[in-house]
DNA sequence: CTGTTAGCGCATTCAA
DNA sequence: TTGAATGCGCTAACAG
């Protein structure tokens, strides 16, 4: 392996103008630079990395954490991170806890052992201990997708994004409206979309009957399960519904496909995520677009902020937008 | 910051003490084993990645290079590969190009100089440049996706994939059958599958009109406008469609809905990918399962082995399993 | 069983 | 403008 000691002798200088023109750090001779550089060019050199963060404190690495890779949200988000992360020169090392929240502590500490510079959370609950945690964390951290106190986040209007998206539904005459969600452990998405969905109702007066709100997984199974629970035990249908996610909007709309229930008109549907298949099933769903990738942009510069000590926003919430389709 | 040289004199050891109870090796007596310990315990220290991997030249970690991160196939081998990886401690430097191939070769460089333990290219395209390239690594290296000499991959059989998927549509009493690839340059899923899907109609001795061969890029719109061509341009309709991947298929049969043209009676069609929402879309898309979560898998496997200077495989070929669907 | 010593590759004083 | 010296935190002989 070819390193700074073998440059400086072939250019006959010292390791540390080698290191000056490497880093463009104080004054180096034309001539001297011109030599080194030619040598590192012949040799391929490329400076390790780890013996530069061993005495710069800093590995130019940002740890990610997410529940998985395999859903549209967290790869949006991951790719935003990557753009503009890359773009300072800074890398990813991914954990995929698999959903599993143990894992989510485990890599907190782990990436910590890893010396990342900073660490970004695409989170999906906050439960006290994990919040705990990273509040100790004497790295940078920024949580994407839940809101928490004492801890840099970036999140989206869940709350309103649902009062909007009900609202929605009885401007276009309903009042029978059917509620798909996920546990509640998972506040922006469990439990803010959910009270949005409540309020407004309740601010128009609707009663909300028990057997409209139904609960599934982040998978389109659940949410064609949970479809059918709403149309099986319902004392009164109801002529709409909002799933709090595409895929669940999708999964129900599948059950309604097959028991001949016709989107808009019997049942009008829409989910959240803005998912890429979401224009081409039938008809086209309507859903609300999150920006993730923007998302994923903003954490990458307030970590940046942070590791660089400038001002960054405690938090930062994102704008959204409903795109009108067929299906309602 | 505490070090091992701190904990050495909480504990009234020397470094190498220390050393020896953090990796198990060597002799410790019990009673200096229990005061570094509990020193550690105390003091929360945990040792520097990097200066380990300053001493023993490994990182344990693994450059991922992908296309992007937004579609299923390359976010399933990724959670293949990280569930294997952490196994072994391993973790996951991404790197994505977004399918600018420029940034594929800047990738193999910068994570050379990350010093990563190995990589994994996620292969859309096999140029002689980049081949060559990969060739000149120092580093362990296993290519996903794409075949090619003297490189370590993992693949599947394309070639007989489109064979198979050609046949299965001629059982069924095709004879006119259309097919949407993607640019040859990526020799997998361009050429190969076109090529399968060639060989297997010459065989039957079935002509192939030049109108029925459109190509898309990987999305569903393309998908969607190579369909329209299929309709519009032929002087004989085909009867069934053979889409590269499924996303290209759920286009294709969103035009032919559009169109009033009935899946399958009017047209037959398949896909490749197994995607999820193949099975949700109006009729379910027939498609063909790649098992990419366990290349990723098997990627990791070689790759580790090749690290350890284990025997590895230099070519691994998956199986596959045709899904039958309603859509044909 | 344990401590001393050396050095991994680099950036950064400090003198010259 | 340059070089010598130092040390980042750790592991690995080696000698005891």
């Amino acid at each position: 392996m070819v390193t700074i000691k073998d440059i400086a002798e072939r250019a006959g200088v010292s390791r540390s103008t080698v290191s000056r023109v490497l880093n463009h750090s104080g004054y180096v001779s034309e001539d001297a630079r011109k030599r080194v550089e030619k040598v590192i060019e012949e040799t391929g050199y490329v400076p390790s990395e780890y013996a530069k963060s061993l005495r710069t404190k800093k590995t130019k690495v940002i740890g990610v954490i997410l529940p998985t890779i395999q859903t549209e949200t967290p790869s949006r988000i991951v790719t935003g991170l990557g753009r503009e992360l890359s773009k300072h020169g800074y890398q990813i090392l991914l954990a995929n806890t698999d959903h599993d929240k143990e894992k989510e502590m485990e890599y907190l500490d782990l990436l910590k052992v890893r010396q990342v510079d900073g660490m970004v959370l695409i989170a999906t609950n906050t439960e006290p201990e994990l919040l705990q945690k990273m509040k100790k964390m004497d790295i940078p951290i920024v949580m994407i997708g839940q809101e928490a106190e004492d801890i840099v986040h970036v999140t989206y209007d869940d709350y309103h994004v649902a009062r909007d998206l009900t609202r929605y539904f009885i401007n276009k005459g309903h009042k029978k409206i059917a509620f798909i969600g996920v546990d509640e452990t998972d506040r922006a998405v469990g439990y803010l979309r959910k009270k949005g969905y409540y309020d407004e109702m309740a601010a128009h007066g609707f009663p909300v009957e028990e057997e409209w709100i139904q609960q599934g997984i982040f998978d389109i199974d659940s949410g064609y399960e949970a479809m059918e629970k709403i149309m099986t035990r319902s004392q009164v249908l109801p002529t709409a519904t909002f799933a709090v996610t595409d895929r669940l909007a999708i999964g129900a709309m599948s059950y309604l496909k097959k028991h001949g229930v016709k989107v808009p008109t019997d049942m009008a549907i829409a989910g959240i995520g803005a998912s890429e298949i979401s224009q081409y099933v039938d008809p086209p769903l309507m859903t609300v677009d999150y920006q993730n990738e923007k998302a994923g942009e903003e954490a990458a510069k307030q970590i940046l902020a942070h590791i660089n000590s400038k001002v960054f926003q405690k938090k930062i919430v994102l704008d959204y937008r409903l795109i009108e389709r067929n299906s309602v």
